[in-house]
RNA sequence: GGGCGCUUAGCUCAGUUGGUUAGAGCAGCUGAUUUACACUCAGCAGGUCGGGGGUUCGAGUCCCUCAGCGCCCA
């Protein structure tokens, strides 16, 4: 025990110490009863940590350290998750490299030491070189957070999505699935985003408020009876309009429904139709269908059973379009081929708009003016410029089928806090599209699937050659599947790989099996997992996608129970992010505030709710861990190499401490066991704060005593008891300073030691507790008062207290008089039986 | 448009199933000074519990309603 103790340097010791010892190692001859395992998020790696990183892993850290000391098993893994879109595109910018699939590999390839400005192009896989550098570099930084805060995961489990295992998992994952047919592939509309050339999901997307603009366009009836006036936000989709559609109640259309119209500038015939969709309130009342728009184009387009012209390409120019084509009936197809091809072919989709409303004034066919309005338009959430539909190949996942299914899973979770279920559900009842798992991206795990080239050289898409087990993981672009040679590859005759990459969910929604080891031993022991901890932002993808790939392949959750952190906000309660330039970088304030008030920071936010960053609780918190290094010192100044036991405690007011004590005990348990680390943080807290200021001050004197003095003994043993409970509440939340404390009288890990139980305190009528303790601590606090007042010492004498009170006030006070005695200086107490409460101090002369 | 959460002292937040006079920390103010701790201790001050209505012997807590903030979904 150092003379002056301190928390600096904690980190260092204990951390090396830990892991010299193995105290975090999971036991693999666990039962599965006796585990409690943990489905660790593995974040993505991206260069950047802040703030927010040490927030939610400390509270799984807190509950997993719990639990530990509960005696339970507990499976704690790390992972990474290293491949996907901000993966490549960290790679992108850190290198100054583009990834051209097109180019052949330079096995010599060095990137350039300071990235240029116009990118470099390289090959696929000198691409995914760099990737897997990055992210290694990446990782490192990240473990080196997690432990200096002193995570308490078992680093022989670490993972990363990447990783030939993870592959093979995935890939093992899809195949199965396909068997069982709950994937699968289709040429369909999908959202595309046209900067990074990728079909992205409906979990991915996000509504952004952009400026726009209403078009009223007039629409020539095929009967020449009038024309049918459409408001639009997007003209320039008009050689893409197959369809008008109105609500079926609108009186206004139901006698038009059925009828055809005429498009302008192009002349293609097409009919007015009913569906709910249409909203009667939007502009005329009446709207385009166009192949594709929007969301809403691919449901009206899919339920009426509409041709397709569909003209967007990957790029986000317009394709090239036939207007011979018979299932779109037009009157003059040369015309309308020729405008196309001057005026719209080519062209983006800004410049298609400003030539079509160009000609559409011209002709008279634009009503009024251009109406500018502000409306909700969908982005990929990590893209640049609004999401366009693409019809491509992809594949999906059945989601849409088993809704109901996948609700009631949400039911069935136990969420913490319980409110986020709601965010589940909405998310689920939402879903307008299956999931969409392929990605026309680069670094990521490969679909493990080839397809037959016919002898004209046609891809057969629907005879897919899928990868043997046991050869698990493939890459298609450059393994070969049974029964060809590689010089077949893209030849007539021979064979293709997909092309595409799984999104990164996709990967990452099979933690469990990754982490688990899903087909060894090990899986039965830790799956389903007990706890998922992760934020609330992810509930609609990894949370979500993690469910449907456990109750398709398991028939169960992947875990019982959620943890939900919130997020962490910066002082003036705005989100935290790169791009506003307000992320706190944790390090350095693990360096000057030490990591176990980082740790009281973190565990001071309840599950669910959002968080502002503030200094001011690290302050806090490194005084709180400073104050039980002083503590644990006077209790282990006063014990000398005996320590007495419960059964020494005699007098009254040190057993109803305990009795406190052992309220504390249950409650904080129970706290923990609900995942409420925070409610058993403030409780310990106020409890340590009270044994500082309050008990310890009272019964100082006395432990001073003689050793064979019985209520000496009584003092330290309460002390050691109290002492050793508060360390071990407190060791989940500040595992440094509370190792330290405890190796001062003891061999092993508080991390190591078992969670507090009523079993060690001698047998109490808790009923009552506070009854002797309440009462004291009021005299003494009327006591300091008077002293206060007077502006005099603490240590000031006194030369007689009177205490006017109930009987019952008395009595509890009359127990503990020589303590307060000692404890105020008080020469003489005096008790004066009365119904209302009144202490008389009289100090003595100075 | 539907849903969820929040609104309590200058600030950050507790407040269990309704029950004495609504709590804590920080900041503020007034003091103390060294046998665990100045990286300390004591004390003081500070609140129409967002507004309105209701249920009840009793409401920060339950119900209705309105407002503001944040988020989720469409």
């Amino acid at each position: 025990m150092p003379d002056q103790p301190s928390v600096d340097g904690l980190e260092e010791r204990w951390i090396t110490r830990w892991e010299k010892e193995h105290i975090y190692r999971f036991n693999p001859e666990a039962t599965r009863a006796n585990v409690f395992s943990i489905d660790t998020p593995p974040p993505t790696v991206s260069g950047t940590l802040h703030i927010g990183h040490v927030f939610s892993y400390t509270h799984s850290d807190v509950v997993a350290r719990f639990w530990r000391m509960r005696g339970k098993d507990v499976f704690y893994p790390m992972g990474w998750d290293d491949n996907g879109l901000p993966t490549e595109r960290r790679v992108e910018n850190y290198y100054g490299v583009r990834c051209d699939p097109s180019l052949p590999y330079d096995p010599k390839y060095r990137p350039p030491e300071k990235p240029s400005k116009d990118k470099v192009s390289i090959s696929r896989k000198n691409f995914v070189e760099l990737c897997v550098e990055l992210t290694a570099i990446d990782e490192q930084a990240f473990k080196n957070l997690w432990r200096s805060i002193g995570v308490s995961v078992d680093w022989s489990y670490e993972y990363s999505t990447i990783s030939k295992e993870a592959q093979a998992v995935s890939q093992r994952s899809f195949l199965q699935m396909l068997t069982r047919e709950e994937v699968y592939s289709a040429e369909a509309p999908t959202l595309w985003d046209i900067d990074f050339r990728t079909a992205v999901s409906q979990a991915e997307l996000e509504d952004r408020e952009r400026p726009g603009a209403y078009h009223r366009i007039a629409f020539d009836r095929a009967d020449n009876a009038g024309t049918v006036d459409v408001d639009t936000t997007r003209p320039e989709m008009l050689a893409s309009c197959v369809a008008l559609v109105a609500h079926p109640d609108d009186e206004r259309y139901q006698p038009l429904l059925g009828s055809l119209v005429v498009t302008p500038l192009f002349g293609v015939e097409v009919p007015i139709l009913a569906h709910e969709l249409a909203d009667p309130e939007k502009g005329t009342g009446i709207a385009m269908i166009c192949t594709f728009g929007d969301t809403t184009d691919v449901v009206w387009w899919r339920e009426l059973n509409l041709p397709t012209r569909a003209l967007i390409g990957r790029d986000g120019r317009f394709l090239a379009a036939d207007f011979a084509d018979e299932s779109l009936p037009v009157r003059d197809a040369e015309l309308a081929q020729e405008f196309y091809d001057r005026d719209v072919l080519g062209k983006t989709v800004n410049q298609a708009r400003a030539t079509i409303v160009d000609a559409l004034r011209s002709t008279g066919a634009l009503i009024g003016e251009v109406r500018e309005i502000t409306h909700p338009v969908k982005f990929y959430e990590k893209g640049e410029r609004p999401l366009e539909i693409v019809t491509s190949r992809q594949w999906f996942v059945r989601t849409l089928e088993r809704r109901d299914e996948l609700l009631a899973r949400g039911e069935e979770l136990h969420w913490h806090p319980d409110y986020m279920r709601h965010r589940y559900r909405s998310w689920v009842e939402g879903l307008n599209v299956d999931w969409n798992i392929s990605r026309q991206r680069f670094f990521g795990v490969p679909f493990p699937a080839w397809y037959p080239v016919d002898d004209n050289g046609e891809i057969n898409f629907d005879h897919l050659i899928t990868a043997d087990d046991e050869k698990l993981p493939v890459d298609p672009s450059s393994d070969v599947p049974s029964g060809y040679r590689e010089d077949q590859r893209g030849e007539p005759g021979g064979f293709v790989g997909d092309p595409d990459v799984m999104d990164t969910w996709a990967t990452s929604s099979l933690s469990p099996q990754i982490a688990g080891r899903w087909g060894t031993d090990l899986f039965q022991r830790v799956f389903p997992m007990d706890l998922r901890p992760q934020a609330h932002d992810i509930i609609r993808t990894w949370l979500f996608a993690t469910i449907v790939r456990s109750h398709f392949q398991f028939n169960s959750l992947p875990f019982s129970d959620t943890l939900i952190s919130g997020f962490i906000l910066d002082p003036d309660r705005k989100k935290m992010s790169k791009s506003i330039g307000n992320t706190v970088t944790p390090m350095p304030l693990v360096e000057k505030y030490g990591a176990d008030a980082l740790r009281y920071w973190a565990a001071g936010g309840r599950p669910g709710s959002d968080t502002a960053f503030d200094e001011g609780q690290l302050k806090i918190g490194r005084r709180l861990g400073i104050k039980i290094l002083n503590a644990s010192k006077f209790v282990l100044g006063r014990l000398d190499d005996e320590i007495p036991g419960p059964a020494e405690v005699t007098e009254p007011i040190d057993l109803d401490l305990l009795a406190l004590l052992t309220k504390l005990i249950t409650a904080t348990t129970d706290d923990f066991e609900n995942y409420d680390y925070a409610r058993a943080l403030e409780r310990t807290e106020s409890f340590f704060w009270s044994f500082c200021d309050d008990y310890v001050e009272l019964v100082k004197i006395r432990a001073y005593g003689e050793k064979d003095d019985a209520a000496t003994r009584s003092a330290r043993a309460t002390l050691a008891i109290t002492l050793s409970v508060l360390q071990r509440l407190f060791a989940p939340i500040m595992p440094f300073v509370t190792d330290e404390v405890w190796h001062w009288w003891h061999v092993h890990s508080v991390h190591a030691s078992s969670w507090p139980t009523l079993k060690e305190l001698p047998m109490l009528e808790v009923i009552g507790a506070g009854s002797t303790y309440g009462p004291v601590c009021e005299v003494l606090e009327a006591i300091r008062r008077a002293k206060s007042s007077a502006k005099v010492s603490q240590r000031a004498e006194v030369e007689s207290v009177v205490v006017r009170a109930p009987a019952e006030f008395l009595a509890a006070v009359a127990k503990c008089e020589e303590d307060l005695k000692a404890a105020g200086g008080v020469a003489t107490l005096m008790a004066r039986e009365e119904t209302e409460l009144l202490v008389e101090v009289i100090l003595a002369d100075a």
